[in-house]
DNA sequence: GCGACAG
DNA sequence: ATCTTGTCGC
């Protein structure tokens, strides 16, 4: 789907934002195993917001799964289409990620955002949405629980625990180093569970956060800055 | 009804 | 997400 068919149609309401979603999950694909991690390309989405200047600017910077190294970088720059609402996250993200993801000649690979797939409300956060949309693998790996709970994982890297709503796992907490706070990671779309945390872990040497939302949250403040520049002078 | 709540 | 300096520690 193109970023104009996309918001050709976006919900305004928080009532059809989450009839959109309560449609779309039936097409999440979850019986696939995905990109096997270390090889091909990965790609990391991330989008920055000015609220007062009415202002989103999102990146997909694509990254060589084996080095880490950057392949191609994609910026795109938008007006919010959404507010923030707990649990309807992708309708404030969407349409400028993909209109990033467009702009790339690169084909992304497994696409990893910053926020949740199944684990959500309704099973459909913002990492489902996108692989719905795009057709692509994805995955979600988040900074923050959210509603759901979890036993803390053992101290040292690699270590996880169910994260769970109610007695469902959707999803695992994911310790990236050492004794730090975990991330906390969901299957999106043609990924499994195993192979989400695979990918985290690799994208994971240094630091607590995944490589490529590192450098698309670095980008799209970047990219933000120069929007706002821009807003400013015109 | 009240509080909590990905980014 | 965003507002924001210095500072403790490897």
């Amino acid at each position: 789907m193109s970023h104009r068919q996309i918001l050709a149609d976006w919900p305004t309401e928080e009532r059809s934002a989450r009839a959109v979603q309560d449609e779309l999950r039936a097409r999440v694909v979850l019986d696939e195993p995905g990109p096997p991690p270390g090889t091909g390309f990965v790609t990391g989405v991330d989008v920055a917001y000015d609220d007062e200047c009415d202002l989103v600017a999102a990146a997909a910077v694509v990254l060589d799964a084996a080095t880490l190294d950057v392949v191609e970088e994609s910026t795109a720059v938008g007006r919010i289409s959404f507010p923030y609402v707990p649990g309807l996250l992708a309708f404030r993200e969407i349409p400028t990620v993909v209109a990033a993801l467009e702009g790339l000649d690169s084909r992304p690979g497994l696409v990893v955002c910053d926020g949740y797939g199944l684990a959500h409300p309704r099973r459909f956060g913002l990492a489902s949405h996108l692989g719905v949309l795009t057709g692509l693998p994805t995955i979600g790996v988040a900074k923050n629980p959210f509603t759901f709970t979890y036993e803390e994982p053992a101290a040292p890297r690699g270590s996880t625990a169910p994260l769970l709503d109610g007695d469902e796992e959707v999803g695992r907490a994911l310790r990236t180093r050492d004794g730090v706070k975990p991330v906390y990671v969901s299957v999106g779309h043609r990924t499994s569970l195993e192979t989400a945390c695979a990918h985290t872990l690799s994208l994971t040497p240094n630091y607590r956060q995944p490589e490529t939302t590192r450098r698309a949250d670095a980008l799209c403040r970047r990219a933000l800055a120069e929007a706002q520049e821009d807003a400013t002078r015109a």
